[in-house]
DNA sequence: TATATATTTCGATATTTTCCGATATATAAT
DNA sequence: ATTATATATCGGAAAATATCGAAATATATA
């Protein structure tokens, strides 16, 4: 098998999961924290960990750290290749991805991370960010 | 987890497995009868039978049955989703899959079914198409 | 009818993937 | 320093998938 036959398969497989597929749906909508998207799907943060590791892997999303935060995103448009967004359009009409985004809207709206932070931690990011 | 989801994933895993996208990348280059298929790909005929099986059922591919052989084509331009469209452009461009594509080419040049039958099937093919 | 060919299905094993709790690591707050 | 929070990695049992020869099925030929 030759390595392009390879690398494509491997994308292929990164996004033939639902979690992971919903997982990159999801991030379609904006960017998230590892935690607000477990909160979002309802589902254990290793799996999430784990679901985020092989999109990175692919190609498809990107992260950035944020003290303690792991915000992540859907890699920009120019670098996503057609195949990718075609498959974020093909996905973004599925009636569960139009759920998961209207939840982790929610999610936000509430405060930081619901799940796994306080207030405090909250307020202690917002002046982080005020600062940088 | 919601019908329509479960449906994109059985698609995209439909495809992300090397033997799998290589046919469906195979017959984008026109219809070929199964056993040509596993010429083409030197592969047992027993496992090009179960990769159709499988694109098939995604609704990636159809066949058509003419005497004992089944010739399968990727589906028309109209019932094709743009996934799958921009799909057989990005395998289009592999290496191994023009290699392939070649080799097909080749493999339908020599006669009807190289591996699995004799002149006269051929012949007799030629035939029953003229008699059609 | 008997034989050959094309294909599918079966069976059985090997391999991979999934899943999630537990643990490890890193960073921040007290 | 201690504690709390966010994330990643590990472990390993259960489930799913891959693989391919062998048997079954279907169709054509002699």
């Amino acid at each position: 098998m030759t390595d392009d036959l390879r690398t494509l398969v491997e994308q292929l497989k990164a996004v033939s999961h639902p979690l992971r597929l919903r997982v990159l749906a999801l991030l379609a909508a904006g960017e998230l924290c590892v935690c607000q998207v477990a909160e979002t799907l309802q589902v254990p943060q290793s799996s999430v960990s784990e679901a985020l590791r092989e999109l990175r892997r692919a190609g498809f999303v990107v992260e950035r750290k944020e003290g303690r935060w792991v915000f992540v995103s859907v890699v920009s448009k120019k670098n996503a290749s057609p195949l990718l967004k075609s498959l974020l359009v093909e996905a973004g009409s599925l009636a569960q991805v139009q759920l998961d985004q209207a939840r982790a809207k929610a999610v936000k709206a509430l405060s930081i991370p619901v799940v796994c932070s306080k207030v405090q931690t909250s307020a202690a990011v917002l002046r982080e960010r005020a600062r940088a």
